[in-house]
RNA sequence: GGGCAGGUGGCAGAGAGGUUAUGCGCGGGACUGCAGAUCCCGUUUACUCGGGUUCGAAUCCCGACCUGCCCUCCA
């Protein structure tokens, strides 16, 4: 199997990807919390891992993707309350929402996409495990996990304990043994939804639910673990110590953190209010060209949201889709296409160092340009090698039944031509007007009129 | 104050010691009723700054400056 690399954020290296089990990926992405509808954040760490994931899937890998939803915590209670609505089924609907967001972008769902809400017992269980094992206390109802105890502390953000005592604005909690400490399981108070558990009823803190979700589906050791970068400290940072408090083992082998959407040079974030829903973007713009903006990016950068960078994609994806339905014309015969093979390889070689899809696009891109001309058996093996690729990738226009639609369109271009030929240029322009407003882009070229979708 | 990313041509954005990234945009030409698409040509010394290592650095080292994120919920 291809060798590939993969920058892990705990090491700080690019290190050769090794799975624990040979052949098999067990892969755990954090989802929202869903108190809201999804934004273009949500969007970019979906869609590159939905790559990622198709890339392992393409290269032969088995891989278990496991992607949980947050259906519990104070943000959901408080937005809930001011809604005046039933905490959990608000998160329920919300969660739905998200998944047909991502579908929408042609996001491949999890295998499993577990909520907090429905496992309850393994996180309790994690908990208690902690606890036996001493690492963490209860105090009043809640149960912390105390900090000093776990020595691997701060690995993943690569800071030392002193040192965020230092400039830490922490809350002061007097259950708390020490201010860095984190709830593993938070009292209920009056009003709020919770479960029984041998502390009392209550509810989970945010962290636990994704030791106890991941290693219940994967194991105790993941092969990888993603999300966000603003998640490395301190979700990803209190997942380690929990888990590893709890198993003695490492938790994870490969640690990816996708770059956050800035807009206005300013982070994408619900709290400053200066969020893109997808579900505004997509009535805008094709899925494929959302996906294309972020492909064409280097995950772990930082990316600067723009509808001009939107609109720049869009344009890319016509252009693909152009020279694609001109391949799907002008093939026929055996398919030979001998630089899909060198192309192919390029673009794997590119995906194999750390996912590095912008480099994959260039040369994808590249390939389109050489495409636009080929015919017979050539075109027909560029389709497929094109085909291929979008088992990865995704961002060929949608194949549709084309039987009716090609009479159809023969009889209004064939009407259109006469027109033309009788100078009547208001009706043919007026019908290659309405036709553009259905999707449908048509263009006079020596050979005739040549038509295809949007 | 501490930690982590970065600073590349008009714009977006790869690359990481020596060879054209790529795409967009812009200008010119061909084609066209027009538009678009397509084809050809062009956009001449791009790599924050200052030192250093080297035969050779955008790429390595040191320092400075700038930007963003994280240190509080956040993908």
């Amino acid at each position: 199997m291809r060798r590939i690399y993969i920058h892990d954020t705990l090491s700080g290296e690019k290190r050769e990807f090794r799975p624990v089990h040979e052949g098999r990926v067990g892969m755990y992405v954090c989802g929202p919390t869903t108190y809201d509808y999804a934004h273009v954040g949500h969007a970019r760490v979906a869609i590159m891992f939905d790559v990622f994931r198709r890339f392992l899937e393409y290269l032969g890998y088995d891989v278990l993707l496991v992607s949980n939803i947050t259906d519990i915590d104070d943000k959901i209670i408080n937005k809930a309350r001011e809604r005046g609505m039933d905490p959990i089924e608000m998160a329920h609907y919300y969660a739905r929402e998200y998944l047909r967001d991502m579908d929408s972008l042609r996001v491949r769902r999890a295998n499993v996409i577990p909520k907090a809400t429905r496992h309850m017992e393994e996180i309790i269980s994690l908990i208690q495990r902690i606890m036996d094992n001493g690492y963490a206390y209860e105090s009043g109802g809640d149960v912390y996990f105390s900090v000093e105890k776990f020595s691997g502390y701060g690995k993943l953000s690569h800071r030392r304990i002193e040192e965020m005592m230092a400039g830490a604005r922490i809350e002061v909690n007097e259950k708390k043994r020490n201010p860095l400490d984190f709830a593993l399981w938070k009292a209920a108070k009056e009003g709020e939804p919770s479960w029984p558990s041998p502390w009392g009823p209550g509810r989970p803190g945010w962290h636990i639910e994704c030791s106890a979700m991941s290693m219940r589906y994967i194991g105790e050791t993941l092969d990888i673990h993603g999300g966000g970068a603003d998640l490395i400290f301190p979700h990803h940072e209190n997942e380690i110590a929990q888990s590893e408090a709890a198993t003695g083992k490492p938790f994870v082998n490969y640690w990816m953190h996708v770059g956050l959407v800035r807009f206005e040079s300013e982070k994408m974030s619900k709290s400053i209010g200066n969020v893109f829903l997808i579900r505004d973007l997509v009535k805008k713009y094709p899925p494929e060209a959302i996906r294309l903006m972020f492909l064409n990016s280097h995950y772990r950068k930082p990316y600067e949201f723009s509808e001009k960078n939107l609109a720049e994609s869009m344009h890319l994806f016509e252009k693909i889709s152009t020279v694609y339905q001109r391949l799907l014309k002008n093939s026929s015969g055996e398919p030979s296409c001998e630089v899909c093979d060198e192309y192919e390889n390029k673009i794997l070689d590119a995906l194999s160092d750390d996912f590095n899809t912008r480099a994959a696009m260039a040369h994808y891109l590249e390939f389109i340009g050489l495409a636009r001309n080929m015919e017979g058996g050539e075109a027909k093996g560029a389709v497929e090698f094109l085909r291929r690729m979008d088992e990865i990738f995704d961002i060929l226009p949608r194949k549709r039944d084309e039987g009716l639609d090609e009479k159809l369109m023969s009889l209004i271009l064939e009407i259109r031509a006469r027109m033309r030929s009788e100078r009547r240029y208001d009706i043919a322009d007026w019908i290659r007007d309405t036709l553009g407003e259905l999707g449908i882009k048509i263009e006079d070229t020596k050979e005739g009129t040549k038509w295809y979708r949007v």
